[in-house]
DNA sequence: CTGTTAGCGCCTTCAT
DNA sequence: ATGAAGGCGCTAACAG
């Protein structure tokens, strides 16, 4: 059986510099690769690095430079594909700009997010990128950050502070184009899937189904407006299929059961499909599906959903460059904010082919 | 217009201890809740604290106690329910130990893991578990860390190192059983979508379809055998749809097209599943159709994906708890594997109900 | 119960 | 082209 062997120390700036017959200064320069070196000295200097398996401390290097180089990126449903788009266009950015970019999941409380932001900020990041949905608690704590100095930059997330910018989706008109095209085609009893008619309060793209109904005079029936039967927000995000065919399953248990559906986003719509192809049911012919986000997914299905698109790379890249802009400037710039447009995409689930 | 404002600097553990009276000594044992002080003094600190806006500095914290209490989670393709799942196991297990958890991602090239790595030695992070897929030279940068004395658990890397730990599922396994499904089905030509000849050395999964199909006298034609288009894995993880749309198009255009495919994840088969059914293929009297990770939208395809399920979760607790014991312990502990079973679920994209 | 000392590992500044 | 000094902010160890 193999022994187990004692722990090594990671070696410094001194061993190197004993090692390499320098001293710690010059090894630093070598190491970062600013400053006069002769050519000889460097020589020497890197064997010794990589005799001696050296890896510069970032946290003294941090302490003393006052920066890290590094940005925290919070996101919330981490199997979302929309999570993971922005999660690569914001990489894509700080990586180019010299920055590591740490992600912290913060599923679905407010004590996450405050972990999160807590965890971040003690590690003296440069920068925040906050992706989840807002709540009070986690609105606090965010604005002690920014107050403390820190540079935030929010997408879709429905908090305004003075000195954070904020980008999102226009999920309001994207939730009203959606139940319009609903109506459009003739649907007067359209359901949603996806909240409780009391966790919906944030959510804009539900808004935007209550306003379109309201607008063309049609009434959102609260029992068809169906989430999880639990409080909170407890559902793991991406078992929303199971949200979708329960939710669905209620629907048609209604004595005057939807023609037509909204789901929050295409997995609870793949799930609302599924329970009503179960019943019998043809899509678009009997029930009409729409979902939203456009997932690579969603143009799969059977029947390919009708969805609405979000510009999920711009908006990761434009809340990259605001937190790198707002990073670089000695003084805090004034706040900015970005709504981008949405994009119904028109698929058999809805008009059939 | 509203005016820029000067940035502020953060409040030091001295700032505090000047504002309410103190020594720095005694801020510090208010906020890190340890050595006894008078209630009335803490009352004096803590009141300084949040009239500062206080937050410890963790980068010196973390040079002193030459520990962070964070831990780094390296993941591949992030929008896979899979590495969603085995985050929050991880962090589950973390978060109960005390750990923050760091995610990088490192997407599809050595360059990206290795910059994850990097950052994360950098960082200093106590511990880290990888779960990307095995590359030469990330296996070397790897070694070196793991050599430099940071504790290191892989999670179905194909890398072995004798101070690293080794979580995998029985993905050689799980892909014979799928494969040995369909031939029992009394399919003899079957395909694989998801790897090139070249790019699938590293599956195991692919391997055990290789097995199979030799063990049961049967030819994996090469021809039968489709992944990407271009070289390298450059193609995003989330829109495998697409790899398994084109690929299966690319089945069907054979002379002698297979009867059964087995695709390299879910999402490639129900990509594959769509093209099947717009060919007009019916699943599965024309078509077999075998999907691996069983995802929760499995189950809502239609005809549901028959599948080979991960214990996902047991995976990264297992190896947070490994972590956990190597972070631990004062010796470098001898290695451990550990290979968990993998289960076929059977469900009518392979057996009409 | 509170304070003092010292140093974690690095880099900025100034000197040589 | 290289070195010396000092301090970033914090806490372990020891005094009192």
């Amino acid at each position: 059986m193999r022994r187990s062997t004692p722990k090594k120390r990671h070696a410094t700036l001194a061993d190197i510099a004993a090692s390499a017959g320098v001293t710690p200064m010059t090894v630093s320069r070598v190491v970062n690769g600013n400053g006069y070196v002769s050519a000889e000295t460097r020589e020497k200097v890197l064997h010794a690095v990589s005799a001696l398996n050296y890896r510069r401390n970032g946290l003294a290097r941090g302490l003393k430079r006052q920066r890290t180089d590094t940005i925290g990126l919070v996101l919330g449903d981490i199997a979302n594909p929309f999570a993971a788009e922005l999660a690569r266009a914001v990489r894509e950015v700080m990586s180019a700009e010299g920055y590591n970019v740490f992600i912290c999941v913060s599923e679905h409380s407010a004590r996450e997010d405050i972990a999160a932001f807590d965890s971040l900020a003690d590690h003296r990041v440069d920068g925040v990128i906050v992706a989840t949905r807002a709540n009070k608690l986690g609105n606090d704590r965010l604005a002690e950050l920014i107050e403390g100095g820190i540079p935030v930059v929010l997408i879709g997330r429905d908090f305004r502070h003075p000195q954070a910018d904020l980008i999102a989706a226009d999920n309001l008109r994207g939730g009203y184009d959606a139940t319009a095209h609903l109506i459009s085609l003739g649907h007067k009893n359209i359901g949603f899937i996806g909240v409780t008619p009391t966790s919906g309060v944030g959510l804009r793209r539900y808004h935007g189904y209550l306003e379109a109904m309201r607008e063309h005079g049609l009434k959102a029936d609260e029992r068809s407006i169906v989430g999880r039967a639990g409080g909170g927000d407890q559902w793991p995000g991406y078992s929303t299929e199971a949200m979708g065919y329960e939710g669905m399953k209620k629907l048609l248990s209604l004595r005057r059961r939807p023609t037509a559906v909204f789901a929050r986003n295409d997995f609870t719509a793949v799930g609302a499909m599924s329970a009503a192809k179960e019943a019998g049911l043809r899509i678009p012919q009997d029930l009409a599906i729409v979902g939203y986000d456009d997932v690579p997914l969603a143009a799969h299905t059977s029947p390919p959903l009708t969805t609405v698109r979000q510009p999920t790379r711009e908006q990761g890249r434009v809340a990259a460059e605001a937190l790198v802009r707002r990073m670089g400037s000695a003084e805090t710039p004034a706040r900015e904010e970005r709504v981008m447009p949405c994009e119904l995409v028109v698929r058999a689930s809805t008009v059939a082919e």
